[in-house]
DNA sequence: GCCAACGTTGGC
DNA sequence: GCCAACGTTGGC
């Protein structure tokens, strides 16, 4: 089993806490909600498949260039992902509570965007699907990952991860930029991206798309680059 | 429960 | 490398 590391979400402060334990009752492992206005990833675990029509549509980053964190490369592209067995990994590392919260929402055959961040070019590359739903993330506990942490129990864990299988690239990249675009035009037309979380909560490193949003980025795949 | 200090994200 | 945005921590 390959085990990617991502660096995805913020682990603010993560570490320095540990040993005083204080946790507050911000503790909020529940609460933090998952929703964000018009998408509703919001299924409780009950309603399992119960339909067709429930499933929804996510975009997950991941950093393809180099970069050390703790001494480890936190590395990961589309390019790595279709490397993997099987182009499967587990999409570990995620340290944010509402991402984590996207994640455990999750469904099997969900479709993913996969997009590259902290980059030279980021934007969305390609397309994967979700193979495995939320389970613990072994990193948690390992005290040499980057994303460690301490305040986790084995027996309680706090941090989640999927699996995700690579599907496809894009036709052709679509930019940060041709997105941005899109969105502020959108924003006085009422179109598809006018509130896209990738801008309206910048720094989630997993966040739901409406079918509308889905949609009408794979559209662009048709276009000429603007 | 407020909020300042602090740390991270991630585009540029 | 800079730094704006923003989530988390923890004192009060």
């Amino acid at each position: 089993m390959p085990r990617p590391r991502k660096r995805l979400a913020g682990a603010a402060g993560q570490d320095k806490k540990g040993l005083l334990g204080k946790r507050t009752k911000t503790e909020n492992t529940e609460n933090t909600s998952t929703k964000l206005e018009n998408s509703s990833p919001q299924k409780t675990p009950a309603s399992k498949n119960c339909g067709k029509n429930s499933s929804n549509y996510w975009l997950m980053k991941s950093e393809p260039e180099s970069r050390l964190e703790k001494g480890v490369d936190v590395k990961f592209s589309i390019e790595d992902l279709k490397a993997q067995p099987k182009q499967r990994a587990c999409w570990d590392g995620v340290r944010n509570y509402q991402a984590r919260n996207f994640l455990r929402a999750m469904k099997l055959e969900e479709e993913a965007f996969f997009y590259h961040s902290n980059c030279k070019q980021p934007g969305i590359m390609g397309l994967m699907k979700i193979v495995k739903e939320a389970y613990p993330d072994h990193t948690q506990f390992e005290k040499s990952n980057p994303h460690y942490d301490p305040s986790s129990k084995e027996d309680n864990p706090k941090w989640s991860m999927v699996d995700v299988q690579f599907v496809r690239m894009l036709k052709r990249f679509i930019s940060l930029d041709e997105l941005k675009t899109c969105h502020q035009a959108h924003k006085a037309t009422g179109g598809p991206l006018k509130s896209m979380a990738l801008f309206t909560h910048q720094r989630l490193s997993v966040q739901p798309l409406t079918q509308e949003e889905f949609d009408f980025i794979l559209s662009l795949e048709e276009t000429e680059p603007s």
